[in-house]
DNA sequence: CTCTTGTTTCGACATACGTCTATGTTGACG
DNA sequence: CGTCAACATAGACGTATGTCGAAACAAGAG
């Protein structure tokens, strides 16, 4: 749901290098806003560190004191962001990171990067 | 202004290989939040394309459609977060880069990155 | 079908954030 | 000293965000 299609987007040059486009400013801030959260940073983390397997929410719930919806609602955000995703099974949901768009801002704070040299767009 | 001297940081092994440490994620959080703006994403981008130089307010402001305290408040939020830097000469005040917190950044956000092997702490 | 458990959605509310105008501060120049 | 220009700070205002409790939804067990 970030940049995925977008032409105009201009990930690749890095943001350290070029000036950054407008509209690629606005796809870029709302991952690192998804990011800019404390209790959202953890969950990623969380889920992130099983990087083969994935987590259910009723295990990444007790990690917080806050409520499960809270969670939830957390967790709606970084797979709007595209960071991870999640599949139901069962009773449970099962969530697990989306390693392409943390590559991708890896890439972009990464200086001198420019990781995609020929028209890599996939 | 980030974690330079924060011991209990964690910052090293990134943020994908363990379940990132509750102080971290508040300090880490803050920079991203810093980030989660497209008008800030521009000023750093704008800002950190001038590697070697320094960018004066006076550049910048004009490239934007807000009012000059606006960007003078996005850039004190950058300079907060450890983003940027800014000097001061004759009338004019320049801003420069600090690539060192973007490059922890990108750091964390790369997998198996583990840059630091051993008790590596600062 | 009903009941229980896990998860998401819905309103509501307090706080934080982005923006503005107005005012301060700092330095250059007569 | 007075004035002007470049930036920063302060206060105000609307909107977005984080949080909760309550309710809805989904799936398995009896």
């Amino acid at each position: 749901m970030i940049g995925q299609d977008t032409a105009a987007d201009g990930c690749c040059p890095g943001l350290l290098t070029a000036p950054l486009d407008e509209d690629a400013s606005v796809e870029l801030a709302r991952v690192f806003k998804a990011l800019g959260d404390p209790v959202r940073l953890r969950l990623l983390s969380m889920i992130a560190s099983r990087a083969g397997g994935e987590v259910c929410v009723c295990d990444l719930t007790p990690a917080f004191e806050l409520s499960q919806p809270t969670i939830s609602h957390h967790l709606k955000l970084l797979r709007e962001a595209g960071l991870i995703a999640s599949e139901r099974r069962g009773t449970w949901v099962y969530y697990r990171p989306l390693p392409e768009t943390t590559d991708r801002l890896a890439a972009l704070l990464t200086r001198g990067a420019a990781p995609a040299p020929a028209g890599a767009r996939a």
